[in-house]
RNA sequence: GCGGUCAUAGCUCAGUUGGUUAGAGCACAAGAUUGUGAAUCUUGGGGUCGCGGGUUCGAGUCCCGUUGGCCGCCCCA
């Protein structure tokens, strides 16, 4: 047994482990489509240049990845994003937009596995595509927040933290640092609340220790946790372009109030998310207790259609993991209990009787019904045992007294009331059981 | 890539300073029970003790290596 054993950090699902993804993907699904985003798929192979043009190729590092029997460089897709942009930056003229889109697919990463992350998972992804104002923005973080309250989640559970990397950008510029200073003060953000002053050490490195005045303004901006606070410092500032982003700001966090969703929403300005290819808004969610990674995360990527070789055309989108989600779920006690019983067990007496029974098994089964019966001759009491055991709602006797009279005695394995119908009568006569209780 | 820790039946675990043929509970299966229910009793299948090497008269137990799990670091699209 032991000789051929999963590979590393694959995840294997028994009948209860994929019942209960089954439960998570489905809701997701449905949260989806009363949103009003349609589901599509895509290959899990992609040519490596494809994540090389997006990423760089220091990600190579990070992906399963191999060269096929026609030379090509592959890769197992370890995110959905550049595959989408490909889809829809393939077929942009045609589509009507907004294009709201979403996938439940599987991902792959050569990583070392830890707690809440493995090299197979599971997301959600949902994008808007041909949206540039904020009001996509709105769409997708509603849709995010439904996605973990249909499971009963709630504010005291998860939060959202909002940040925007383009008004971070003209702050940094506002204050006379040029692109490659700023990129080094967000790498210093985005670190420092695992590492406090340390994460300034990276800019010091390419560019000597940050002015004190200036490190003083980035903290500051970095503590902003309002919107009040936010408007504050940026009329200190002045210009235009963050007066834009502040109106986008309003436009975003108004919408979310009026769908009552601002107790989900916090302003943080110390989410960057490490990937340069995000534009604007960026987003994560966290536990509340603090105890997990990431829940899901996303932002707009306003150019990246275009540099995969698509038209221009704005986006937003985000993605929810399932391997910290159903922690989470876990650890809240919101994992359901599987129903999985039949809906009638037959009890048959021998295999003179057999032959009749199989014939109502089987006008059971394609009316809809699931019936369960014993493979082999079994005592009529092992195999009550059997049906109590099962979970079924309702046996289906027959022995050699009933075919005799051309009836089939239905017992109500709940109450144990028993009745007698003619056999040709035996499907309407479970349907009604079924229906009445 | 680095560090810590663990590995005995399908699951949870016991196994004495190293000592006979490695155990229990749960689960599974058969019988008691050939027309009516989760009980009870009896019985059974299942382990190269993760794998490989070493020390020893003798290793589940001690030593080395290796693989895998878990936890953390780096990274995290």
């Amino acid at each position: 047994m032991a000789q051929f054993q999963t590979l590393p950090g694959f995840r294997e699902f028994y009948p209860e482990d994929l019942a209960r993804r089954n439960h998570i993907f489905r809701l997701w699904r449905q949260t989806a489509h009363a949103f009003g985003f349609a589901e599509y798929d895509a290959p899990v192979l992609e040519p490596l240049d494809l994540y090389r043009a997006k990423s760089g190729d220091e990600i190579e590092g990070q992906l399963f990845s191999f060269t096929d029997k026609g030379g090509r460089e592959v890769a197992l897709r370890p995110e959905m994003t550049p595959t989408v942009c490909r889809l829809v930056g393939a077929k942009a003229s045609a589509l009507k937009r907004p294009v709201k889109w979403f996938s439940l697919a599987e991902f792959f990463r050569y990583e070392r596995m830890q707690k809440g992350r493995g090299r197979c998972f599971h997301q959600f992804n949902a994008d808007i595509f041909g949206e540039p104002g904020p009001e996509a923005e709105t769409e997708l973080i509603a849709l995010l927040v439904q996605c973990l309250c249909a499971f009963g989640l709630t504010e005291q559970d998860f939060y959202v933290r909002l940040s925007d990397r383009n008004l971070w950008f003209y702050y940094l510029e506002a204050l006379g640092l040029d692109e490659a200073r700023i990129r080094a003060v967000l790498g210093a953000v985005d670190r420092y609340e695992k590492y406090g002053d340390d994460a300034f050490q990276g800019y010091a490195e390419l560019f000597g220790p940050l002015d004190p005045a200036l490190k003083a303004q980035v903290l500051a901006f970095l503590q902003i946790k309002s919107l009040g606070a936010l408007e504050q410092a940026l009329a200190a500032i002045g210009g235009d372009k963050l007066a834009a982003r502040l109106a986008d700001w309003k436009k975003l966090l108004g919408g979310l109030d009026a769908m009552g969703l601002a107790r989900f929403v916090e302003v943080d300005l110390g989410v960057v998310r490490g990937l340069a290819y995000y534009t604007g808004f960026v987003f994560e969610a966290f536990d509340r207790k603090g105890e997990l990674r990431a829940l899901a995360g996303g932002g707009r990527y306003d150019d990246l259609v275009e540099k995969l070789g698509g038209p221009a055309l704005p986006a937003v989108g985000f993605a929810i993991g399932d391997m910290t989600f159903a922690l989470l779920l876990e650890q809240r006690g919101l994992t359901p209990a599987l129903v999985s019983a039949p809906d009638v067990y037959a009890v048959i007496g021998g295999p003179a009787e057999r032959r009749a029974a199989f014939a109502d098994i089987h006008a059971l089964r394609a009316a809809g019904f699931r019936v369960e019966y014993p493979f082999r001759e079994l005592a009529f009491g092992k195999q009550f045992k059997a049906a109590a055991e099962s979970g079924a709602r309702l046996a289906l006797i027959y022995g050699g007294d009933e075919l005799a009279k051309g009836v089939v005695k239905i017992r109500d394995l709940t109450d144990r009331s028993e009745r007698e119908v003619p056999r040709d009568q035996a499907v309407v006569a479970v349907r009604d059981l079924l229906a009445g209780a």
